[in-house]
DNA sequence: TACTTGTTTTTGACCGGTCTAAATTAATAG
DNA sequence: CTATTAATTTAGACCGGTCAAAAACAAGTA
């Protein structure tokens, strides 16, 4: 059985690789986990003897197929939990996301199932992520980082929002930047300054770091920019 | 911050002492938790310089106030994390205790007050045992062992079941001996036997370490066998 | 090519929790 | 009062996860 540092090394790497693709490097699981570099060379050592990650010194790591489901059935519990306690315990969807990390590697399978079964399935967790359904099938879209994305004057619906960072995120929930939203990149400076507009008109600057954890889909060639509920409310 | 398994030791310290009394032997302690002797030493040993536990060597153990309310911060999150399974998601009662007993250790005062306030403050657990309210305040009536609380002949209404092994409580739920009826001891043999009739007039054979299980109240003299719902039904 | 810089790995240490085996103590029977 | 027995504690070890400091390496630059 895999302790809870394990499953939360899987799912950083997961994360890290469905944003920036493999190899990833000691330093951006030390940076996403808050540990030394020394801690994660030795656990992606253990990890790679234990077959769930491929591993090239020097370079990086990647997930096996079996490290791969692992790190699923991580993710599905967790926003599975998080869809739950928005639903069921009123909590607030900047509030969601602690809780869900703590209870993710504790829940058994069957509490799962039966969270997924009161809730009738839903597809996506509060922030517009979507939840791998039990046979972990649906690879996810995950949408594009923001910039990457769109260039200026393009428009695109917000597929998720990180919620690694309870300030960002609520600062996006203000400005009106959450799944199903239509944003509009107005500007991007060469200093790390996105300016957006939302669906109300209002224009929003966003260092680039902010703008990294906004993932959106390209609306089609000069759409006029509509406010529809796409993913989301799960 | 208490770890796991501080919090287990506690929980193991607190029920074992509202049984049977401190001090607590370390030997107690090991079958409780199955852990070797040598083991609990060793934790006893740092638990009590953090003021959780007082010891005496080759005594036992007795946990101190601090101690005390540590432990019952886990009996309440235990327990309602038990109302809460066996309320919003299903669970049967004798589903409940080991999801609990995984969850117990992690989940936040402020998903406590949640769940507590979505069961609308539930009374007891689905065993019966009472559920300490936020300020851990009653000291909780525990009810007492079989054996000890009738003789032969006497009557008593079950207060709760330890659902600490699920066969055994299965047996019991089957047996139709679950908090708020009421039982009559028949017949205690030398040989640890001890027959029990059951309101609806059948006995029941239990042996004696199955019968320290079920807590009961004595009924006042002579009274006819009723079956009221008293405790539980959480 | 050789140096410098930043990243990664190695080394050696520590802590919490656990165990086995050996030593100690308490309780009891003779 | 002593010897046996059962429980407890000590001693020493190990594992998982972590860190700081030092060594090794990769990549770019002079």
């Amino acid at each position: 059985m895999p302790t809870d540092a394990v499953e939360d090394y899987l799912k950083a790497i997961y994360r890290i690789e469905s944003r920036a693709g493999p190899p990833v490097s000691t330093s951006q699981i030390a940076e996403a986990l808050e540990k030394t570099p020394a801690t994660v060379t030795s656990m992606v050592e253990t990890l790679s003897e234990r077959g769930l990650l491929s591993r090239e010194k020097y370079t990086g790591v990647e997930l096996t197929p079996a490290g791969e489901v692992a790190a699923l059935e991580v993710v599905r519990r967790h926003r599975l939990i998080e869809a739950f306690l928005a639903d069921q315990l009123d909590y607030e969807p900047t509030e969601v996301h602690d809780e869900a990390d703590a209870l993710e590697h504790h829940v058994s399978e069957e509490f799962t199932r039966r969270v997924e079964r009161v809730l009738d399935y839903p597809a996506a967790d509060p922030h517009g992520d979507p939840i791998p359904p039990a046979d972990l099938s649906t690879p996810e879209d995950a949408g594009t980082a923001l910039v990457a994305a769109l260039d200026p004057g393009e428009r695109g619906t917000v597929v998720r929002v990180s919620d690694r960072d309870p300030d960002v995120l609520e600062f996006l929930v203000d400005a009106g930047i959450t799944p199903g939203r239509t944003v509009e990149v107005v500007d991007v400076t060469s200093f790390g300054l996105v300016t957006v507009r939302t669906s109300d008109g209002s224009e929003h600057g966003l260092p680039e770091a902010v703008a990294d954890r906004v993932s959106v889909r390209r609306a089609a060639e000069s759409t006029a920019a509509t406010d529809g509920q796409e993913a989301g409310d799960a």
